[in-house]
DNA sequence: AAAATTTATATTGTGCACAATTAAATTTGA
DNA sequence: TCAAATTTAATTGTGCACAATATAAATTTT
């Protein structure tokens, strides 16, 4: 029994710590340009949902970035207080409360045009290799997804 | 002037999305698996690092983590609360806090090796698509260390 | 050796994540 | 139709992450 050795357990092991790592590293990375922008890395997030397509509701954009409103709510009202996006009740249902992008908000997509080129600068990763691992780490997530969770 | 479709800026092409969403997604993965275990992730973690190599300083234990003390302080005293670890002043060096395990948290690395099977089961990967993706991983994240900072 | 600097940890404050609960609006179905 | 079930957000509480600052111990400089 050497339990000391077992591989199984070593950090650098872990495909759970490289992704952790990593992740942490991306935000990091992203936190200059992103402070230039007012933002933090999740409400980048819902700003690039938005500039997508404006006027989701909170359910909506939690679906999109898998966050839930204990996440989203706060967040969204930051970027309320900072201009960004505007929150109210739809007169068609009550219960739903529509994000919708300020003309600052929509003005800030302009700006944040440089951001994926910073960082694509700063990945010096092909586009293949780039696209590659970006799916791969998207099929991951979805057989992470637990089965009885119909959110794939 | 096409700003609605440059692709630059939507979320789906994203690795850091993939990267966040999928990283998440682990952490959700394991999670009972460690509540199990009385753990968090984070807290997993740590003890992998200890089981690996016992009494190390919050210092050695945040360059192996990448994490500083703000974050391991209140989660090494809720893991000495737990009872899996100590924390003293070493009498050599009095700036440093060394983290032993106790005999509980020594007795918990043969509960955890069952944690890297489950998830292994769960993944349905083959071992090299698992190492490969891993190693990326580990690439992206010193690629992302930035200059300046002597992390790698 | 005293002063200045460096190092190690802790503390404070902000902002996520996420589980659990609450409250209100809507839908369903007996 | 109206009570029960469902849906949507918000709230509460815990635990990270991480920047900034504080504090104390050790080391270096003068």
């Amino acid at each position: 029994m050497r339990k000391r050795t077992d591989p199984s357990l070593l950090l650098d092991e872990q495909l759970c710590f490289a992704l952790y790592a990593a992740s942490r590293r991306m935000t990091a990375a992203y936190r200059p340009l992103l402070d230039a922008l007012g933002l933090t890395y999740p409400q980048y997030l819902v700003m690039l949902v938005l500039w997508e397509r404006d006027a989701l509701t909170v359910r909506e954009l939690g679906e999109r970035l898998q966050l839930d409103s204990g996440t989203l709510t706060p967040l969204l009202k930051r970027l309320e207080q900072a201009g960004l996006v505007g929150r109210r009740r739809r007169q068609s249902d009550e219960r739903e409360v529509e994000i919708t992008l300020t003309q600052a908000g929509d003005n800030l997509r302009e700006r944040a045009a440089e951001v994926p080129r910073c960082m694509a600068d700063r990945l010096c990763m092909s586009v293949d290799a780039f696209r590659h691992l970006r799916d791969e780490l998207k099929t991951l997530a979805s057989q992470l997804a637990s089965p009885q969770d119909p959110r794939e």
